[in-house]
DNA sequence: AAGATACGCAACCGCTGCGGA
DNA sequence: CTCCGCAGCGGTTGCGTATCT
């Protein structure tokens, strides 16, 4: 309670942290915190072992192909960023939420449009994701780099986007969604295959892709706004 | 070179939902 | 049924670093 400790975790913490967890398993943080005798809240423990010392967490260089994701899953679920970030191997809520706030709100700020507005969401959905794909396959080998099935790039206007932007309370969520909407089972493709089968996390790592610029490059910005401004 | 400003990320805070007593 | 403790989530803040003037 008292003599609680904050801010940046040092690495003798770091160490005691991640043996204890290495050993007893993730939960129980705030048990972790008395057993350690880490003077941390349980929830900084979890946080810093999620966010940071956890095995394949992955931080920076958020590949072109996980933008686009990110981009695609934020239109259908909004900022329900932890369940984003399942479908990004590696990376976590937290990154997905910091990628979210810093680059694309602030390329919305750009464009003059509130980042939720129904206008911004209109570029977004039928200008800027296309495009992106289009880069996206003109880039990268045919079979490596294609996305899984729930996102096929060669529909994925008509079928990612065809539906209403995200209002993750609205039941009409994608028909190529499976009817539970829990879990990462709800991204099923149509063809009845899921995100595990046929599309490991190598789509993710982009062959070559992600040395590309960022999405956000000062062309596509222009040309999004000659697309809103029409 | 130095101060100001902007940016990106790590960590904290408050709230909610859940399970057990 | 209600209370309590915990885990998890999303919003926000603060600090270190990079860039600009």
């Amino acid at each position: 309670m008292e003599d609680l400790k904050k801010g940046p975790w040092t690495p003798e913490e770091d160490s005691l942290l991640f043996s204890y967890v290495s050993i007893h398993g993730e939960g129980h943080w705030n048990s972790v915190a008395r057993s350690t005798g880490l003077k941390r809240t349980g929830k900084s423990c979890r946080l810093r072992w999620l966010n940071y010392l956890r095995p394949n967490v992955r931080r920076g260089n958020i590949t072109l192909q996980e933008q686009l994701l990110i981009l695609q899953l934020h239109s259908r679920w909004g900022n329900r960023w932890s369940k984003i970030a399942q479908f990004l191997p590696g990376r976590t809520d937290n990154e997905i939420k910091n990628y979210w706030r810093t680059r694309v709100q602030k390329q919305a700020k750009q464009l003059n449009c509130d980042v939720n507005s129904q206008r911004f969401r209109d570029a977004m959905r039928h200008v800027w994701i296309p495009r992106m794909v289009e880069r996206i396959t003109a880039t990268s080998s045919p079979l490596s780099s294609l996305p899984p099935p729930c996102i096929d790039i060669s529909t994925s206007t008509s079928v990612v986007f065809e539906t209403t932007w995200a209002n993750p309370n609205d039941n009409n969520f994608p028909a190529n969604v499976s009817a539970s909407s829990s879990d990462v089972s709800d991204l099923t493709a149509v063809d009845g295959s899921g995100w595990d089968e046929g599309f490991g996390s190598e789509w993710l790592e982009g062959d070559g892709v992600d040395s590309l610029e960022s999405l956000w490059t000062e062309e596509n910005i222009c040309f999004l706004r000659q697309q809103l401004f029409d």
